[in-house]
DNA sequence: CCGTTTTGTGAACACCGTCCACAATGCCAC
DNA sequence: GTGGCATTGTGGACGGTGTTCACAAAACGG
């Protein structure tokens, strides 16, 4: 009778190990399921095996671990968008190669709201502002936030004479502005429920005008 | 003594007389307040000076309330772009003035978000698909809903001849996404907390990229 | 005028976040 | 070791929520 109950193992200890790990890891799991609204509190101590009143032991209330869950969640975005820049083969001139990068960048970003919604509107709908959009808590396994990510390229553009360097400051802000609003349409706007190459249509038009735009 | 509580005017007869419209004039006030998640059925109910169960002889459940109120913040959303475009002067030539009119669409828009940011949450982060974007009870005074709105600028600038007719379709998409990401960013994103000025300089650096990758 | 349909009420249930007092545990100084 | 102390978990409670069920009051229609 280790452990019998179908959730989490019951621990043997009183002690739990790790607590504020599993909950976190439980509010990942729901907001995956249900976005920021679905990550319930008692619900993740009820997969921890724990009593609801431990969690205030490690989060300050259940905003604390929502914040903490956003996140994660934004880290495991910068991983997506990490795996499909490296994806990109640079054959081309090195110019050629940092715009593949910035398409790749938002095709990235765009996938990860279509195949995980949850995680995507648990990510960035939750309050968190300016000031904390390079906090490493929110980066990925390479150490780099999503908006570092985007830094990072536009930074190339730049070194191979894409953008002019006194377009540079603020131009994350316009690329994100563009990928974020086709994402958050895509996911619960007006554009549910469109078939996905009508949503890939949409996207290589979008990464064209953000392009032409920059 | 017609109605001396501070809330709801204590209705003298048994019945209300339009519960469901004071539900939902409640429900957008608490939307306004303080987005989606405010609007609490209880409370609509409190303030409209009926029991909580009255609710559900008018919306099948808070979801369906919310859906209303949801719809009503669009055609609030109408009336300001409506606004924002009416107040440009045509002074020069059609096809000037119907760039300016496009802009003008998305400066309302964002302004929107800004001043009534609780409104805009509501109005454009619950579910809804794509088939009901045109639906009349998301319109505005003027009968056209947001999505209406951008479509006849958009079909000004083919009009004048400014957009080729074969680019025209699937346009509101890309407009659309631009100017809703840098609203959502704005106000609660990660460029939340910046000031006025720079919330304008982003957002007309924004209306350049979409005029020119239109 | 009486029956039927509509609209509101009251009590109840399960669930949530949160606070309080208390128990078990691990740790560290003596 | 052993006793004290800070840490971490438990149990019970409170007020709030959405929702359901049975019932009452009003309006309507023959």
């Amino acid at each position: 009778m280790t452990s019998e109950d179908g959730g989490a193992p019951a621990r043997a200890t009183y002690r739990h190990g790790d607590l504020r790990a599993a909950l976190l890891e439980a509010g990942l799991d729901l907001a995956r399921g249900g976005g920021p609204d679905a990550v319930v509190l008692r619900e993740a101590t009820r997969r921890a095996g724990v009593s609801p009143n431990a969690a205030y032991r490690h989060f300050a209330d259940r905003a604390a671990l929502l914040a903490a869950v956003s996140d994660a969640a934004q880290g495991l975005v910068a991983d997506a968008m990490r795996d499909t820049v490296d994806a990109v083969d640079g054959g081309d001139s090195p110019a050629a190669a940092a715009r593949k990068r910035l398409r790749a960048i938002g095709s990235g970003y765009i996938a990860f709201a279509q195949h995980e919604p949850g995680l995507f509107r648990a990510a960035f709908t939750v309050p968190s502002d300016m000031s904390k959009a390079y906090d490493p808590s929110k980066a990925g396994r390479d150490g780099q936030t999503p908006f570092e990510l985007l830094g990072t390229v536009l930074d190339e553009l730049v070194a191979t004479g894409e953008i002019a360097a006194e377009r540079r400051p603020g131009l994350e802000f316009l690329a994100w502005s563009a990928v974020h609003g086709l994402a958050m349409l895509v996911i619960d706007g007006p554009l549910r429920g469109l078939t996905d190459p009508m949503i890939a249509g949409a996207r290589e038009r979008l990464l064209d005008m953000v392009e032409r735009g920059l």
